[in-house]
DNA sequence: TTGAAAGCGGTACCAT
DNA sequence: ATGGTACCGCTTTCAA
């Protein structure tokens, strides 16, 4: 294993030709530059020989590309996002991109922060669930002719290409849905957030309880709590205050885990005394007994969708910024919404 | 927002002074270097305000040093290893170091080729969930002076620090808790691998059956299947075949997921029909019901020996490059394992 | 068809 | 105390 690290410059010398030559060879440039068979098979006979391989940094302070694609989520360790993350990467090595994760938690401190140091390594791109305060700092990305492309959420005020579902819709049609079941009197769980998703799904909620002659009945987590017992508990108390609810609505899977535990802690039968509904889909609602409906964001799609964007915006710089996708969710009918006769 | 990229070169022409004055203000140096006090004011002051940011690749170049970790795991989607993933992410940033991430997906061929690429980036360091045949990729990578730590398995033939748990001990003391709970017949739902982890696992279980009279039952998965269902069913068709089950330990927590879905498929109750157990913990164990019992892997503590572990070898390359850790579970009673009266 | 050489943005050695 | 400059490994223009 003498793997003494071969550059570019060795193989020159030990060939005895020029390092351009050399180098043409190796981007395969040899028929654009006319360089000689005989020479290219040389050369490339050589650099497999060795194991040659080249230096990304130089080549990425060189050109100014990196081929990396810098995936900035709220939190790596929620499923929903590591799953898109998985997805991402594999389609990402297809085309030769490598993608580098990291976690804002929703600060827009960190997020800035991480912003600067991948400007600085010469990253192409960025995926981004954007908090409203990185406006600015995404305005300048497009600017610096970044690749940049939103998901999960978006900054209405800014232009810029963005993967998104149907909240709004979706929850709409998730609270119409028990409403046709029969339930009069549905609550809304959600966090305190002033994100488009968050704030979409709400008014889905709402626009179809008020359609249909009901009041809307909304429980929102003050703020992100880490603590999660607390929220449970809080939504226990929610629910004690409000005795005529017959059907809960989340608008997210982990608020609907902490009211899955509130649930049990107060003897409540699912569907029983509360129909249940969540947005955002988990292999466990279906383990989950009963199993629990809920509004399956198309995980897939959404990871292809990003994956084009951004390599659209990488391969032609002057690709229009401001491309909206925004995708169905589906509806999963399990054990815990049913019609009651 | 004229950002221009800035570079030390513009500074020193527009202060009028030399590249290297700026260099090692910029690094600190003023002090070592003894550099004016006016003009260290000058340079920092003209650098604020400007907004200069380092070109990380171009350190990096020069250095060899990138302050990157790769932190490269058989799935990122994994809860297990996204929790990991997370907690180091953290301690990195706060020892100034970010994190690249990526799945091996167990694939030999694709480890070796994102560990070559990465090489290649001058990354500092590689946090990595081997596979048996990466053994001598590892090897060249700790003589080529790349900080290493192994976890979650190791290569027993290779001399490398590494961060693992108590695997064969807790499997034992695990299936000893059920046989002394009155399990008579304690089958134990596996996958067929011949990685450490996974060794240890099994034997801890064959190992205190045999001590206790009992003859093993083990159930291997044949191949890490993606289609799950089709686990599901195998599992179904093993406890078909013996009809004398009393209590199923579960490898890792995704088998139990299958598990729980046969079990429930056939009709029967945990924990009357089968006490259930099993290995590494998951927030859906608290929440089903009935709870499952499980041993707890200290992800908190894995994180913190491993960023400890790799931050020492990084700040010394003397360090002695085979620090083995092995970190004690916790076993958590719930409801699906009880001492049978 | 091939080669020389100028950088990319820094670091650090050696002068002065 | 400061400055000049070679160099990290590669790309790319221009010349031969």
């Amino acid at each position: 294993m003498t793997n003494k690290k071969i550059s570019i410059k060795d193989i020159a010398k030990a060939l005895g030709i020029s390092i351009t030559t050399v180098s043409f060879i190796i981007n395969g440039k040899s028929k654009e530059k006319r360089i000689s068979e005989s020479m290219t098979k040389l050369v490339e006979d050589y650099v497999a020989k060795v194991g040659y391989r080249p230096n990304h940094l130089a080549q990425s302070l060189r050109s100014g590309k990196s081929k990396v694609i810098v995936f900035m989520v709220e939190d790596i360790s929620n499923s929903f996002f590591s799953n898109i993350a998985r997805l991402i990467e594999e389609k990402a090595y297809r085309n030769g991109y490598k993608i580098i994760y990291c976690s804002t938690e929703n600060d827009t401190e960190k997020a800035i922060e991480l912003i600067t140091t991948f400007k600085n390594r010469n990253v192409d791109g960025f995926i981004i669930t954007p908090t409203l305060g990185l406006e600015s700092e995404i305005k300048s990305l497009i600017s610096e002719n970044f690749g940049v492309i939103l998901f999960d959420r978006w900054i209405p005020s800014l232009e810029c290409s963005h993967v998104i579902v149907e909240n709004e819709k979706s929850c709409y049609d998730g609270t119409e849905h028990l409403i046709l079941n029969g339930c009069k009197r549905i609550a809304f769980v959600t966090v305190e957030s002033n994100q488009t998703q968050m704030k979409d799904r709400l008014s889905g909620y709402q626009k179809a309880i008020v359609v249909h002659g009901y009041r809307p009945l909304v429980f929102e987590e003050p703020f992100h709590t880490p603590s999660e017992a607390f929220v449970g508990d809080q939504i226990m108390d929610f629910l004690h205050m409000h005795k005529d609810i017959d059907a809960v609505f989340f608008a997210t899977n982990y608020l609907a885990f902490e009211g899955l535990q509130a649930f049990r802690k107060m003897g409540k039968q699912i569907p029983e005394d509360y129909q249940v509904l969540s947005f955002d889909d988990h292999f466990f609602f279906g383990l989950y007994q009963p199993s629990i409906s809920a509004i399956a964001q198309p995980i897939e799609l959404i990871a292809e969708r990003l994956m084009e964007g951004i390599l659209h915006q990488l391969s032609d710089l002057e690709a229009i910024q401001n491309n909206k996708v925004v995708l169905p969710n589906k509806f999963i009918q399990r054990k815990s919404t049913f019609r009651i006769e």
